[in-house]
DNA sequence: CGAGATTCTTTACATGTGTAAAGAATCCTG
DNA sequence: CAGGATTCTTTACACATGTAAAGAATCTCG
């Protein structure tokens, strides 16, 4: 069960992927990693996880003069609370909807498009086993 | 297609969704509509609602000492900007695991799951006759 | 026309978010 | 130990978002 209203903004979301990646890890580190991607200098990269950690989506601890961290939320989650925020907010909570969005949004391969018939077959499965 | 990166704020939605129920109208007119919801006085509505002009989520007209609203954004619109940032940020993309999180996020119904399995079955013929 | 009702305009302020400089503290290595 | 390298802390600032008060303009009805 889901616990908590998760919601990353898009430079959380940038952080924590590259924490996700590899933890328990450093500023420094992360803002190395994500040099490429987004020329954020160390007090940024520094100033966003402080932050997150307020935020409860990262933990933090002090070993000397390093702080060490790692996420607080998985992957999952975060998923999910994106998930229900555009769930709630633009399709009213209809899951239906959403998933039709979804499918006339992205093009889906045929592959695809069987990958998804097979998650439902599994859910239905599953639903009868209750 | 879509065309431009449509991204609404929780206030926004309550806001463009009172519209889309009935257009066009005046902010006095949300603000009635939406005073059981959210308790925003008048100064509230309008400044959000001239804010969402600015961004093109709605356009407005006067007429006299009257500020005629409507909705600049459709639904669909919205709802696909929505789904496209949970999509990018949270499944980098990745269609099938988006939907797999919802299958496993929400509580399907049956009648739910076959109309999900209808859906894909009609957009698998689709993509047959392209 | 005048006065109450309606609507608008301006201005404001707290908090959140993106971004970072500057200087302090600590560390490591010769 | 001293000095360069590394890391941290403090402070800042601009723009976005949520929320609204106060006063100006306009309208409408008697």
């Amino acid at each position: 069960m889901p616990k908590s209203r998760t919601d990353l903004t898009e430079a959380e979301w940038t952080i924590i992927k590259a924490i996700w990646e590899r933890e328990p890890c450093t500023a420094p580190d992360i803002q190395q990693r994500l040099r490429r991607q987004t020329a954020w200098t160390y007090s940024t990269v520094r100033t966003l996880m402080d932050r997150m950690v307020v935020k409860g989506l990262l933990a933090a601890e002090k070993v000397r003069n390093l702080t060490i961290y790692r996420s607080a939320v998985t992957r999952e989650q975060a998923q999910r609370g994106e998930l229900y925020y555009a769930l709630k907010h633009a399709f009213n909570g209809a899951l239906t909807p959403m998933v039709q969005c979804l499918l006339d949004t992205g093009n889906l391969s045929a592959n695809e498009l069987a990958e998804l018939e097979a998650l439902i077959k599994a859910k239905k499965k599953a639903a009868r086993n209750t």
